[in-house]
DNA sequence: TCCTATAGTGGGTGCGCACCTACTATTCTT
DNA sequence: AAGAATAGTAGGTGCGCACCCACTATAGGA
């Protein structure tokens, strides 16, 4: 992949370029370990979704993470064959699945955030702790700025 | 896409989820304008890689980039075709192709820059002119070290 | 009640990217 | 001169991702 040898200066100056390079290594760093558990990206935001925010109809994943409906559905149905997440109509309306973090998808999540974190000390390596901390508070305001 | 609406905190405190949230952002917005003038990423990082180190054999240019021999060919195939590049046979191993950058190749690669940039300046809004400095120098850092 | 809108689902499409194979032309080795 | 290695090329494959369409079930409004 990205070669670490003499990548032109024109592209290092760009922080366009750091950025896409950086985060395509982060998130198929993070991609590959989540696939050794047959898992993919999506799978972590909702079980994340669902532990932060508790329990949502289906929809409103849809509408928080940004995805197809489509293919929340499979998310969730992989979730949920997994053992991970619990589905249950909502009884106030029939259409509406409701999901729910089961005891499985919390322990699971758990060890998702070490494997992410393991990958963030990895990739973060040459920064100390306060660089680290500045690094995130910067990403942090970039990516509200995302709209 | 990112729904600036609402993303879990548990995603929000880990930099690698950030870093690939921003970075694939990044690398979209740079490639939609890319796009409108029919090239890709790679178009741009071979034109950069002539520009800053001179004229290369195209077997050069794969190991610089980490690119497959085989991609190289169809990159360095639509320049020529473009006028961005020269190739010509090395008289000292014809085997080899040597690819240097044309003067309309300098012109289209400042043009790139350019676009780059304005990516940079709609990302990093949210940033002051310091901040992106830190921000550009913690990410050189770590793009130095992914090895 | 009829008509429209909404929630969820199954199946399929197109694109970009990385990768691989087979092949030709040329050079190097012995 | 023969065989192995190298540079480049044409074409094809598999994967992940985003997206779209058709369909069922349910609910809400006129």
């Amino acid at each position: 992949m990205s070669s670490a040898h003499s990548t032109p200066p024109a592209l290092l100056d760009l922080s366009t370029y750091l950025l896409s390079r950086i985060g395509k290594a982060a998130r198929g760093r993070l991609a590959d370990r989540l696939a050794q558990r047959g898992l993919r990206l999506w799978d972590m935001a909702v079980l994340a979704a669902l532990s932060d925010f508790g329990p949502h109809a289906q929809r409103d994943l849809v509408v928080r993470l940004g995805v197809d409906p489509s293919d929340m559905a499979k998310v969730v149905d992989q979730l949920a064959t997994g053992g991970y997440v619990e589905r249950a109509r909502d009884p106030e309306d029939r259409r509406r699945v409701s999901v729910s973090l089961a005891p499985a998808g919390r322990d699971l999540l758990a060890e998702l955030d070490a494997e992410a974190r393991a990958v963030q000390d990895e990739l973060l390596a040459p920064l100390d702790p306060e660089e680290r901390a500045r690094l995130q508070g910067l990403l942090l305001r970039v990516h509200q700025g995302l709209g």
